[in-house]
DNA sequence: TCGAATAAGTTTGATGGTAGAACTTAAAAC
DNA sequence: GTTTTAAGTTCTACCATCAAACTTATTCGA
């Protein structure tokens, strides 16, 4: 549905988002001439788009490394005094993350808190102390906008909805955050899974890294995801979207506390792993090791836990046609010991894997993800629209 | 990732398109000067828009039907000499329409054609035949275009990769459609149950329906269907999405075809069914009715059907957050006997149900959505670009 | 050391599109 | 028949990009 018309500002607007876009996403520091080139305008109008984002900050201009022929040229960066705030509230801990418009990691704080009880004030107490304590270490960055990550449904990107594990409903976060949320002027909220999985798309700022299609699946305590297709996570209609662990895996299967019976969650959860193979929760990282050096009830868990991700998995490819997986958490650690296994049952199960293969993959590190892709998504909005920086 | 600047001439391609797709969009023909309020230009810009679509015949003007004070407004109207052409290649029909800009059906050619066994070539010399009649019954009518709905996975919107119940491979159906793909300059392939869905979204061209979010699931030999998100059909990274038929309701259930166990496809298709209730294919449509009037073996039939459709849907809702189904084939026809059995099964499986209770629904008709969707397509295209027709 | 070559960046005027405001037109109301 | 109302038109101003000539900074070669 069209809803406004175009002027001519619009044209310098979006020009002056492509241009910040270029050179976000490009591989090499581009010139203003390469950014003519590559964008079909001329010289002129790549140097008067580039002076503006130079003059707002959101372009740094740095002088050539290696000397070549011709008037060397002023290459251009994302600009590194500019960034935003991700926080992460998570269970059993709180991230505060500052990250720049070039992608790197200004500042953090990462505290273990046992949020379990806490009320939303208590629990949003310490995450706003993180965000502040990275505030001032950040120093003199210009920060954008804030972005907090928490494991429930969010709706429309400011309440939560509920958060079964915190025990938090109806909470509208972003005005319960306090002056750390005012920290710029974007302020979003979103779930930790979706976010992880904008970690996982965006290398670095409008850099999107090299699969915009997967799911992302994330094992915790509980079992949750994000469908990512075209590079954007799929919310939904209501921000209820991404709930892998409750896909079913068999109806006639173990109780699940949501009232259905058999879903995922069951088999492939922290505490249900644990229980398969003996061990307690914490120990769950190590079943891959223990089922490599013999222990047989490992590998039996290893086996069944294959078997009812491929299930579950294969269900989902079929109907959202992406063939790319991305494991994370305790699933992530584990993923070396199930991938060909887990592959030979989704390609047996999937109908399109004859020529197109299901890959598997784990993502590198998962526990400060969440706070990072916060960060991204205010990045990204920055993006999307640089006049209101300049 | 940002490919080519904007220029002045990208204001007006942009600015035509807005003024086509509102004058198609909106519920009431507007005026110049009703656009002009709605779209934030001035009535002189949206004069000059207009002047310029109605005379290449995308907008038609009339003279305005109640009297009212001041200058009576000449209202617009999406162009009725502009159409386009779609086609289904079913199993055992063959179905052509040409569909106005105004969404009027303007010729319609629908034949009963046993196309298992037959070869691409053959198959498509009965589609295209179809065509020209339906080209020639539509006169004078400008067609910008052909698209056809196929049952089978179609990548890049040309090659049918894979059709099953046809039993085609690898075919350019796009090269090998003849001079009746040619008509007009826009051809495109898509699958049968994508477009019949996107016959769903729109009820005309470029007017969105009140369900741009919903989960489209057609029964017929087997079961297919699509994810509609934002008023767009999810086509996966290959073309290969929207299977919902190999959805796994139960891994030790019956054997599929495909190589799995406990497919959707096994309690819904067409077979299953008819077995389950001891009635021929064809009599399935009646199985509601035959239950109703107290037929045990209807009702069980039924009510397992319920069941298996509340197991995939449920997992698929939780997945990709959407919480309309639309049911068509046969499985629309049963819906009103199903509904409040699937809807209760439902909310007790979905996760989110609580704040956003899951909406069931038929779709009115079926057999021949397709190729409405189709045609839709083409006209997609040309409300999003229309400066090529002008 | 100096000039030619090369390529980046800058200036200038032309072009094309929308914005704004005054003007014209067509019909109903009085 | 005059007034009122609202649609549509005309004209000028403005703004962003385009095109092409021009300036600048560096390397290469004599």
């Amino acid at each position: 549905m069209p809803r406004s018309a175009v002027g001519q500002s619009s044209v310098r607007e979006a020009n002056l988002a492509i241009v910040l876009q270029t050179v976000c996403g490009a591989p090499e520091p581009p010139s203003r001439a390469d950014l003519a080139g590559r964008l079909t305008m001329t010289r002129a109008t790549s140097a008067r788009l580039v002076d503006e984002l130079v003059e707002g900050g959101l372009v740094d201009e740095i002088d050539p490394l290696v000397p070549r022929r011709g008037r060397p040229a002023r290459l251009l960066l994302p600009g590194s005094g500019v960034g935003a705030l991700g926080l992460l509230a998570d269970t059993d801990k709180v991230v505060a993350r500052v990250v720049s418009l070039r992608g790197d990691v200004l500042a953090q704080v990462r505290r273990d808190v046992d949020m379990i009880g806490l009320d939303p004030d208590e629990g949003l107490a310490h995450v706003a102390r993180a965000g502040r304590e990275v505030l001032d270490a950040a120093g003199s960055v210009r920060v954008v906008g804030t972005a907090l990550a928490i494991p429930g449904v969010v709706a429309d990107g400011r309440t939560l909805v509920r958060a079964p594990n915190l025990d938090w409903t109806d909470v509208d976060l972003a005005a319960r955050l306090g002056p750390v949320g005012r920290a710029g002027s974007l302020l979003e909220v979103g779930n930790e899974a979706d976010l992880a999985a904008t970690a996982v798309v965006e290398e670095a700022p409008g850099r999107v890294g090299p699969w915009p299609d997967f799911l992302y699946l994330s094992g915790t305590r509980g079992v949750g995801g994000a469908v990512v297709s075209r590079g954007r996570v799929v919310t939904g209609e209501h921000g209820g979207a991404g709930e892998f662990g409750h896909v079913c895996v068999d109806p006639s299967g173990p109780v699940c506390p949501c009232g259905s019976q058999g879903c995922l969650e069951r088999y492939a959860a922290l505490e249900p792993l644990a229980a398969a193979a003996g061990l307690r929760p914490d120990q769950v990282g190590s079943i891959g090791e223990r089922a490599a050096a013999g222990d047989e009830r490992c590998v039996e868990t290893l086996a069944h836990l294959a078997w009812a991700l491929s299930v579950a998995l294969a269900s989902v490819v079929n109907v959202v046609g992406i063939s790319s997986v991305v494991l994370g958490g305790h699933l992530g650690r584990l993923e070396p010991y199930i991938r060909d296994d887990l592959r030979a049952r989704l390609d047996a199960r999937v109908l399109g894997a004859r020529w197109a293969p299901v890959q598997v993959q784990a993502a590198s590190d998962t526990s400060s993800s969440p706070a990072d892709g916060a960060a991204l998504l205010v990045l990204r909005r920055l993006l999307e629209h640089p006049v209101g920086w300049l």
